[in-house]
DNA sequence: CTTTAAATGCAACCTTGTTGCATTTAAAGT
DNA sequence: ACTTTAAATGCAACAAGGTTGCATTTAAAG
């Protein structure tokens, strides 16, 4: 439950590392247990960024379980390495080679975030 | 050269495992030094997909070594999970909220493939 | 108060990737 | 052809991130 407060509360995605120093009397192998569940729960969801670290998120666009779309962009700031989702800003339509199907797309947009600029 | 070799030929990322298999007769660790000159060469780019695998692709769009910009889309099959450059698939313009700055994209799409369709 | 299940912690292990150092291999210089 | 020098390779060791099995705590039901 502190684990997800803290999800909420921030306004960004947070790696395990960054959880594990906030809650620094758990063990980390219980908060790797805790977000496994969550995510499996559909609560949060995982973003691997192209840095390869890996983040967790709060689903806010209540997103039913069944379709569990995560269907937004999400920005990492190269100043102060955050990650936030831009739940507003939606996935564009791509125009594929023919043959390829589209079933999902990532998007992770790298730049100067607003606290930064 | 054998390795670039490789990579050249097939049309797809290739990840360190997938080489190594390749490559057996190689130490592992001068694969990881062969795949990292490469890299800094500006011979190949890195793709670390959103299932956190990285993979490495030649880099064909004869792009200067300046402007190593790597505008195109990549392609993740869910079927043979092999991940293909779509060079000809630029990143598209995104609008995203008042006061991020983009400095680059990173596009990973997820589908059937060409051959697997 | 007792029974039972869930949550936690610890040890051990795996994968991916890096670094230091000794050894091979190959390129230059004479 | 022989020596010198540098680059390339292999090995050992290590570190970060993550998973699994098992014993122990904690908390929920009965
Ligand atoms: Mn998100
Ligand atoms: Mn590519
Ligand atoms: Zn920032
Ligand atoms: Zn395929």
């Amino acid at each position: 439950m502190k684990v997800l407060e803290e999800l909420t509360g921030t306004g960004q995605a947070l790696s395990h590392t960054e959880l594990e120093a906030t809650f620094s009397k758990v063990d980390r192998i219980t908060l790797y247990r805790v977000l496994k569940d969550f995510e499996e729960a559909g609560i949060v969801h995982k973003i691997i960024g192209p840095d390869g670290v890996t983040r967790f998120a709060v689903c806010r666009h209540n997103c039913p379980d069944e379709t569990h779309t995560e269907d937004h962009v999400h920005f990492n700031c190269t100043n102060c390495h955050k990650v936030f989702c831009l739940e507003h800003t939606h996935n564009p339509d791509l125009r594929l080679p023919t043959g390829f199907k589209v079933s999902g797309i990532q998007i992770l947009v790298q730049g100067i975030c607003k606290h930064c600029s």
